[in-house]
DNA sequence: CGGGATCCGTTACGATACTG
DNA sequence: CAGTATCGTAACGGATCCCG
């Protein structure tokens, strides 16, 4: 019976905050953009959100199209972006720098899951990325693992342990968000925050190449 | 007394949430983007939004930093994009390239004004455009008037009439819209919906090749 | 235990009326 | 013209309960 407030203007901004302008929902699709994730895992990564809220907007995205739900193995239900949904990514990533230029609150809580850093670490990474690239990276962030994938010009970033990377990063969230922000200065951030363990020798060149690249787009762009 | 509801994540999607993502505001800033304007005329272009809503998200971006109120000439009061607003561009325009995916709805009302065309035609014209542009457009759009001046690189568009155009364009509103989104073929449009009307041969190939380039970058990234 | 549904107090929104 | 005040309604937030 709910039937939430739309705008039904002819205008693509508009038509765009209709299907994704809800409380929440950009946050449910910051967190699906790392990959699949259930009920619980997206409840334990929006902090604060009520369960019903949740399954409101889970089934709105399903409706508009953006997500899907699918049965994994042992009847595990998981929630997943659709080819639509993954096109939120580089508004997700206008966000993030627009978000970034506003200084952190004072009273500010440390988010429920660390899967915000895939959308915009791919989007970043994707816009300095050259077509030579090929390598797997494990990024280890305050415990919390993704794997980055470099092939073929293209990036992807997700949640999930590497099988068997050629480079390992082990970083501190709150670090990379300041660097991001251009708080902490890059070089600051890359020669005290960020510890780099090699697997493949070349590979791990290009890794480091690609991160920093990304990191000084973004500080570029502020 | 309100405080409204923020998310005070250490997430910078969360934090650009929590200065734009109430109802109506991302609309105030893409009305504006085209310009100043008074208090009544974006009532006029925000259909169906009460007046005491627009007071509290008017002085919700004024302390934010994303606006201000300045009393221009006769006492009239306008409001106006600082430099920090201004950057919600990209942003903006992300959201309308992600709008333009979904089909707009049955039951769909015109918008109150057509500013909203202002900051996606110059995001776009802006990833076109080349140094040596150099001109200034005269746009009428359902006789709605804007400028769109392109000089050293970079481009503008604001409501209000051109004083001395290079060239005119007479639109609707309703194709340009359909061209964007790609449900109109880029030739349809061109050939049938656009008139040009040239006063400095020359600067009018640019025009139109600026706006027929911009068109074809959105159609493309569709 | 994961995946929700139900209930209820509180807040924000929408419409209209009113004022400097 | 530029807001303020009021008030009914819809959405949100928190907790509890239910079902496989």
């Amino acid at each position: 019976m709910s039937k939430p407030k739309r705008y039904q203007l002819l205008c693509p901004i508009a038509r765009a905050l209709d299907r994704v302008g809800d409380r929440w929902t950009l946050l449910i699709l910051r967190d699906l953009y790392a990959g699949p994730a259930r009920f619980s895992g997206l409840k334990a990564g929006l902090d604060g959100m009520a369960t019903n809220l949740l399954t409101a907007r889970l089934k709105q995205l399903v409706a508009d199209g953006l997500i899907t739900q699918r049965r994994a193995e042992f009847g595990v239900r998981v929630y997943e972006l659709t080819e639509l949904g993954r096109k939120a990514r580089d508004l997700l990533f206008e966000l993030a720098m627009f978000g970034g230029r506003f200084p952190p609150d004072d009273d500010i809580k440390p988010p429920g899951s660390l899967r915000t850093i895939a959308v915009t670490l791919e989007a970043a990474c994707q816009r300095v990325v050259t077509p030579d690239m090929d390598f797997v990276a494990g990024l280890h962030v305050d415990g919390e693992r993704f794997t980055l994938t470099a092939k073929a010009g293209s990036v992807t970033v997700r949640a999930g342990e590497a099988e068997a990377p050629d480079v390992e990063f082990f970083n501190e969230y709150e670090p990379m968000v300041a660097a991001g922000d251009g708080r902490m200065p890059l070089e600051d951030f890359t020669a005290n925050h960020m510890r780099i363990v090699g697997h493949a020798p070349g590979k791990d060149a290009e890794a480091v190449q690609l991160l920093s690249s990304a990191m000084s787009w973004i500080a570029e762009a502020a």
